[in-house]
DNA sequence: CATGAATGAGGATTCATTCAT
DNA sequence: GATGAATGAATCCTCATTCAT
C-alpha cells in the first residue's frame, strides 16, 4: 500500500504521563469515532480520508497530525473495537457460576457488543482479515488475542471425552458472528439469541443439562 | 504488448447461463475468472479495473466491451458464484435419504463449495452485502434465492414441536460460513467438518439420533 | 484534431452515376439525419460517434463505412443544412416582385428554415464557426456561399445614397439568426416575425415605404 | 515542471463578488482567466480540464481545490462574464439623457463588452444556452437577469402606440449579438457600429428622430 | 493544532478509430 | 455492408499525502 512504514506512531492514548490537554484528546477520539462509523459501513478501501475529515468537520490534512496514515487510523479503530469486546466478554466472564453459565454470559456479551450498533464492534465483526499483507497481519494479531478468551471458557466445560473442543469453539463463534448478517432490531434480543445458540450446543454434549 | 489477437470466437454472450469458462475458452469467461480471483482477494473497492485488465492481458477499456461497469462485472461474478453453490447443494440434495441425511449432504456441498479454493465461491463467502444501496440489493437478491434451499431442507426435519427452525437455519449457516475464517487445508476435510457440525445440531435436536 | 486527412471522402451523394442501391442510400441518409439531430442538440464535441450509432441502431464501426471520420460526418451534415437553407431562400427569391418584397420573402424563407425544427437548419443556426482550424475553415466556406445570396438581394434595394448596405445586411441577418434564441412555438409564426423584422429596417431607409 | 510554488495568498474565495483578477493576483483568478480564454475558443465540451491546468501551470487535480467540477468552473466563468457586461451596461445607463440616448449608450456598452476581446465576454457572446439540462438552466438564469436591463430601457422609449417593444428588444439584441460573428478589428469601432444599429431602429420608430 | 494549497498517481469510464471476418 | 472485438489515448475526478504557515 505504501513502502512499509508501520509501527512508529505509538498510540497517543498511552501518553498518560504528559500533555493531556482535553481538546487534543477529544479531537482524536472524535476522529476515531467517525472513522469507526464510516469504515464499518464502507469498508477500508471504500472509505476515504476525506469522508472522515468531512464528517469530523476538519480538513483532511488535520487527520495526519493524529495518525500517520490511513492504515494507522484504521488499525487504531480496529484495536479499540477489539478492546471493547474483550472488556465486555471479560466482564461477563469473571463472575462466578458454572462453566456453562459463564460461557452463556460470555456469548451474550460477545453478541451484545457485536450488535450494540456500536461502530467499533460492527467494524470488528464485519472485517475479517484473511490476507497476507503486513496490514492484515496487524489486525489478525489483535483478533487472535481476543478469541483466546473463548479457548479458556470452553476448556472449563464438562464435556464427554474426545469432544472436539476446538471445533466447538469455532462453530459457536461462527454462529454468533453470523448473527450480524441477519439480525434485525425489534425481534428477539441479542441476549436471548445468544442464550438460545449456546443452548443448541449444550445439551447434546452434556447429558446432565436440562434435567 | 499483447501476444496475437483474437483466437476463438464463440459468442461469449450466450454463456451467461452456464458455469464452465475454464481458462481461455473465451475472453469474457477469462475476464470473469480473473475478476473472481482478484475481487475475492482484495474486495470490491480494493480492486481496480486496471488490476483485472492487466491480469487478463487486455486494456482496461476492453473490459467495457463485455461489462457495462465495474459494478456489473462484480455482480456477474457474484451471480456465477452463487450459481455454483446452488448447483452443488441442489445436486447433493435431490438424492433420496432421510431429511437429516439430506441436510448433511447439503451442508457438505455448501462447505465444499465454499472452501474449494474456487475464487467464485470464495467471493460469495467473503462478501456479505448488508448495505442499502442498489448495488447491495442486487447481490442480496441472488443470495436470498440460495438460502431458501435450506428453508425447505430444514422444514422437512423431524424436530420437537416449537423448535425455532429459522434460528436453527441461521445458526447452522452462520457456523458453516464461519468455517472459511479458520479453515486451513491439511486438517480435517471440509466434508468431515460439515458432517460434524450438522451432527452437533442433530444430536441435540433429533430424539432418534445416535440410535 | 487529427493529422490533417481531409478531403478524400468525396460526397457519396455525388455518385449519381453508379451504384445507387437503395439500402445503402437509406442508411447513409438515416445516419445524416440522426447526426443532424444530435449534433444540433449537443454540439460537435459533445456528441459521440456512439451516440449517433446507438440512435441509428447500428454499431459505431458501421459509420466508418460511410464517413471517413467524425469530422467528415459533421461537415456532410453541415453542408446539407446549408444547402437546404440556400434552396429555401433561393426559391422564395426567384419569383418576381419589388426588391423589398423579395427580401421579405427571403427573410421569411430563412427564418422558416431556421425554425423548421429541422435538425439540419438548427445545426447551421446554432454552430457558427469562428475558429482558425482547418475544420472551421471547411464550414465557413459553406456558410459564406450562402450569405452572398443576401448581398444580391440588398444590392437591389432602393435605398438612400450612402446607405451602409453591408451593415444593413449583417444587422438584419444577425437579428434573424438571433430569433432561434428566443422563439417558442405557439406564439407569432416565423413568417410573421420575419416580416416584422424586415419592416423594422424598411421604413426608415426608404421614405416611400408605407405611403 | 512548474516554476516556483505559491506566491501570494490573498484568500481567493472572497473574490467571488468582484471582477478584477488580473493575472497572478491569485491562483483562483488565474484559473478563471485561463478557463475563460480556452472555453471561449473551444467551447465547453471541447475544452478539457487538462487543457486549462496545463495553461495555468498546475496539475489538473489542483483545479478541483477551487472548483467542485468542470461545470462549476464554467458557470463561474460565465457568471463573471455576465457580470462584466452588466456592469458595463449599467454604468452606461445610469447617467441622464433622453431614453434614446440612454439606449444608445447601453447598446454601445453592450457591444464594446462583447467585442473587448475579453475572454469572459467572448464566452458569454458565443455560448447561448438553449438546452433543458440543469447545466443550461444555471446559465440562462444569469443571462436572463441581464437582459432585463434592456426591458426597462425600452419601456422608457417614446414609441408609437402598439409598438411591439418585446420584439424590438429581441431584434436589437439579436443584431448586436450577431456582430461578434462578423466584426473584425480595424474597421468601424464597436461604438460606432452600436450607434448605427440603434439609429436604424430609431429613425424608423421615433417620430422625432433626425430632427 | 489546523489549514490552505498543492501534488502525482490512480480511479472508472468514454473516446474515435481500426480491422479481420 | 456490417460487426465483434480491441486499442490507446483521453475523459472527469478522487486519492492519500505533504508541507509551509
Amino acid at each position: 500500500m505504501n513502502e512499509g512504514k508501520i509501527g512508529v506512531q505509538v498510540s497517543a492514548r498511552n501518553n498518560t504521563g504528559g500533555n493531556r490537554n482535553k481538546g487534543q484528546e477529544n479531537r482524536r477520539g472524535e476522529m476515531l469515532d467517525v472513522a469507526a462509523r464510516i469504515f464499518s459501513h464502507q469498508g477500508y478501501a471504500g472509505t476515504s480520508i476525506r469522508d472522515i475529515a468531512r464528517e469530523v468537520g476538519v480538513q483532511p490534512s488535520s487527520l495526519y497530525y493524529f495518525f500517520k496514515s490511513k492504515e494507522d487510523l484504521f488499525v487504531a479503530v480496529y484495536e479499540k473495537g477489539v478492546n471493547e469486546i474483550v472488556n465486555a466478554v471479560t466482564k461477563a466472564t469473571t463472575k462466578a457460576g458454572t462453566p456453562w453459565a459463564r460461557l452463556e454470559r460470555a456469548a451474550t456479551g460477545h453478541l451484545e457488543a457485536l450488535l450494540a450498533r456500536d461502530d467499533y464492534n460492527t467494524l470488528v465483526a464485519s472485517i475479517v482479515p484473511r490476507g497476507s499483507t503486513d496490514f492484515d497481519r496487524r489486525l489478525v494479531q489483535n483478533r487472535d488475542d481476543y478469541e483466546k478468551l473463548f479457548v479458556d471458557l470452553i476448556a472449563d466445560l464438562p464435556l464427554p471425552p474426545r469432544t472436539d473442543r476446538r471445533l466447538l469453539r469455532l462453530t459457536m463463534l461462527g454462529a454468533l458472528n453470523g448473527v450480524v448478517n441477519w439480525y434485525r432490531p425489534g425481534g428477539a434480543s441479542p441476549a436471548s439469541i445468544a442464550r438460545k445458540i449456546v443452548k443448541m450446543f449444550r445439551l447434546q454434549l452434556d447429558p446432565d443439562a436440562g434435567s
